[in-house]
DNA sequence: ACAGTCCGTTTGTCCGACAATTTTGAATAG
DNA sequence: CTATTCAAAATTGTCGGACAAACGGACTGT
């Protein structure tokens, strides 16, 4: 019989108040970028707590990516880069259960769109970068008909560089980080179709069409190549006989 | 002359080898989801080291969002959340000084293919909150056609809580996170253009014509409409003067 | 200008302590 | 036997102090 209701009452520990001190002095830019935090003697002193408790603020600073340690020298301010907060939030979607649709449908979505932007943006350094890319690439797959030994790691590391390269060279922060779980997550289902359907040179042929629409600067062809090439990805892993709604696995996808 | 490359020396605190070692234990399932970590004495005696030590690597594993702490109970393991997560980029982003133009190209990307999906796979529960939603805002609006005070905040946030229901809705997990940002960053900017252009009935048009979309399910049309909603943004600050290759300035979008 | 040395400062780690709260387990009532 | 109650044990959050190792800066001698 409660004719009133109390707002939740919280209780955070006092690291936690630091923390959000500190946060705040940064974010508002009274504490700058690249200098070092104030001696945790000083910020116990100013707070009023205890050396300890202000080292376990610090400690949520220093992963949130706000405070950055180098060796044993004073940690300094700096800005958490927005990639690899993006590649957390990929595990995060593994340990999520996510599925194979979900990532093939933001593929579809994101890498057209990225294909396109890179070939308006693209310059002579990273023409130069996909250029060793494709080449390293074509090595491999020249040597795999050759009837050589597959090594999945390798060749899955180096799609995912070229599609890298790409959300590099599209110059779109916001897309860059939308890409990230494509990369880390959807490009890596690699390793378990590849083997089965032996579409090294596929692979390779897709990446290679982009590149010739980027040195062209053809951006509408560039964003048709890459959506060819990402449906390609679901037309194999549905011949593979595997479930596009069932979880990935981290384990196959050489995630730990 | 150097002719031999050493490998980067490391050497990690034994606060941060605590948190790979938890981490270790919980990716691989040895500590399950939801159940409580062990006490840090015990942990301590474990791992050879001090309670202090264990304590802030406990402090590094909460910040991931891997261990949960609930008041003063013992600190529970758990999945982190993608979207906290995707939230801690989007501050990112603004600290690297994310222009408009890449907000917008992204929210062109991606709001249309998440109002495609909604359509496909809206519910009658997803019908009702954008119901709520949409009464909410046109009180709003008359209110404000009437000569009433605008409540800023207020509007923004309906306007970011309408295109959040969608993506819920849409019920893809890499398209929600890629979506984030252009919540929490992208549509925050109509407290920049609102007050200057009076766009209110605009974007409560637009958002009810998405709605009679997915209500008819018609997926093409909602993808259409929310592609001219996008870039109303875009006109819309272009008509306000500022540049679209600017970084967005966090003050003036009421993000602290 | 440059290398080496000394010294105060700072971080990383350890030890011990205690209040507040939670968890456990045993005793008790129904 | 089950449910409740209550006291004891365990656990977290915080404090205080301590010390080795590394760093930074001033000083010195060349």
């Amino acid at each position: 019989m409660q004719d009133h209701e109390f707002s939740r009452i919280e209780r955070a520990p006092a690291y936690r108040l630091v923390y959000n001190a500190i946060e705040r002095e940064i974010l508002t830019g009274r504490l700058r970028v690249g200098s070092p935090l104030p001696a945790e003697l000083q910020l116990a002193e100013q707070f009023g707590v205890n050396r300890s408790t202000v080292r376990e603020g610090i400690r949520l600073l220093e992963q949130s990516g706000l405070v950055e340690r180098d060796g044993g020298k004073r940690p300094r301010i700096s800005v958490p880069h927005y990639l690899d907060l993006a590649s957390s939030a990929s595990r995060a979607l593994i340990l999520h259960s996510v599925t194979f649709r979900e990532l093939w449908e933001a593929s579809m979505v994101v890498e057209p769109a990225i294909a396109e932007s890179a070939a308006q943006h693209v310059n002579e350094a990273g023409l130069a970068e996909l250029t060793i890319n494709l080449e390293a690439m074509e090595t491999m797959v020249v040597r795999l008909e050759g009837g050589g030994d597959p090594d999945l790691e390798a060749f899955v590391q180096l799609d995912r560089t070229f599609h890298e390269i790409l959300a590099k060279v599209a110059g779109n922060r916001v897309l860059a980080l939308a890409h990230e779980p494509v990369t880390s997550l959807f490009i890596p289902t690699g390793q378990i179709i590849l083997p089965r359907l032996k579409t090294y040179r596929r692979v390779f042929d897709a990446h290679h069409h982009i590149f010739d629409c980027l040195k062209a600067k053809d951006a509408a062809k560039a964003r048709s190549w890459m959506h060819k090439h990402m449906d390609d990805f679901r037309r194999a892993y549905e011949l593979t006989e595997l479930s596009l709604d069932a979880p990935l696995d981290a384990v196959s996808l050489g995630i730990s």
